[in-house]
DNA sequence: CGTCGGGTTGATAACTTTCAAATTTCGTGG
DNA sequence: CCACGAAATTTGAAAGTTATCAACCCGACG
């Protein structure tokens, strides 16, 4: 496949219009990418991190390990999205990241990254909309966890994760691929795994919606946006803003 | 007061190193500061907004308001952070932030930020880890909703925004002026403003901390430190990297 | 056919919210 | 300086949500 239909060029592409020639400095960490096998950490917590993944294939999760050893999950990477970026500016990075699945990426180093960026305005101007756009995702779920109750927080999450994969055309109205396991959601949700098993059955005992092994069915997708009170626009991506 | 003792140069100081020459741009910005009367605000959700505030005095509070009416507060600025950095990506404002105090902050246009930092790598080196320190706590704010239970939630919260204000010289290992009243903790925390309140009479009676209209005051630090699994670390506040 | 990693269920305990009311604090005008 | 009203804080009791603990189920796989 060519780097302009792959995950990470339609991404940017959501907010600015690339040109072939926007996209090249891209091109050459595409040519570079390789496959990594599942359970394999990509970024780890407390080391010094500073390479970051271009995430083309596969699903990645980044996670916090407390001294309890408990693990809150802090978000999951789909296709198009960068891996590691906030570990890059710091001295030690503050969470780590492994692969939920066999994933197609590309490592690459912080000043490969910055110097790609420096002298393309429009696609460093892409990179920047990606940044507020994972912050704003950071920001829903604290709304998820303080203000909505298990249902409407599982709920929300699933649809968010719906509309990211839709954007990079792996997700519609009535679902998507999806191979997180029910402890994961537990752990990225906030509440115990017993507990999201019971969530789960009651959006589906409802007829909302259908999480199974490896995959997430909408049965009634616009309930599921009114029980989620999901509005889409903090996601910011109803096609490019500079064309 | 000079820019050089401002805020805002103290808390990108602690990352690089920056000469009066490379902070000059700041300057700019600096000469052009004004007060805001408490109460009102900076930004809007829903609105284009395309300014940001360097906050040189006074607190700001970031909420999300949702259909239902309730209020998520996502965040506090101090002096020395900058307010409404991710809406000036976004079409719209997925936020609102308000003055919790009388203000003295600039108002800067987008292009006015980015044209400012664009010819002085080490300048937007610093504002790239200020970007990327307030993930590490948005990140550690969804930890804290995820695996910390109230009492400890609280604790970890207060302890971070003690750290923060330490670094601009606003606070110390005794405590802070703080203008929080308990029920924007509370929708800071995401539980009720009834139960914040024992929360807080708990952490009184067991000599860990006060909270009182004001003031903050650590009883017993590394009681408190221990309590909520606090590592400071995540803040990346040791010091410059780049001298 | 047995094992193992999910997934599911039930009962009880712990934590947090809700609702309702009292008390304290603080600024303002008399 | 005091009284008053509004805002903020505090308390109590009952209800609701979620965690904990302890089993059990089930399909994939050797």
């Amino acid at each position: 496949m060519s780097l302009v239909y792959s995950a990470i060029a339609r991404k940017l592409s959501a907010f600015v219009v690339l040109s072939k020639e926007e996209l090249a400095p891209l091109e050459v960490f595409y040519q570079r990418r390789r496959f990594i096998e599942l359970g394999q950490d990509l970024v780890r917590q407390d080391r010094l991190g500073q390479v970051v993944y271009m995430l083309y294939e596969g699903w990645v999760c980044s996670y916090k390990l407390q001294s309890s050893g408990s693990r809150q999950i802090v978000g999951f990477q789909v296709p198009g999205d960068i891996v590691g970026l906030r570990s890059i500016l710091f001295r030690i990075s503050d969470h780590s990241a492994s692969t939920l699945t066999r994933v197609e990426v590309t490592e690459v180093s912080s000043t490969d990254l910055i110097g790609s960026f420096a002298n393309n305005s429009r696609l460093e101007k892409a990179l920047q909309w990606s940044i507020a756009r994972d912050q704003a995702i950071f920001v829903e779920r604290i709304v998820d966890m303080g203000r909505r109750n298990a249902v409407e927080r599982t709920a929300h999450f699933l649809l968010e994760l719906g509309a990211r994969l839709t954007l990079v055309g792996l997700g519609d109205k009535h679902g998507y691929a999806c191979p997180i396991l029910q402890d994961m959601l537990a752990d990225s949700l906030g509440v115990t795994e017993e507990h999201i098993n019971r969530v789960l059955k009651q959006l589906r005992v409802h007829g909302l919606l259908t999480f199974r092994r490896s995959r997430v069915i909408f049965d009634d997708f616009d309930r599921l946006v009114e029980l989620a009170d999901f509005n889409v626009s903090y996601l910011d991506q109803d096609g490019p803003l500079l064309t």
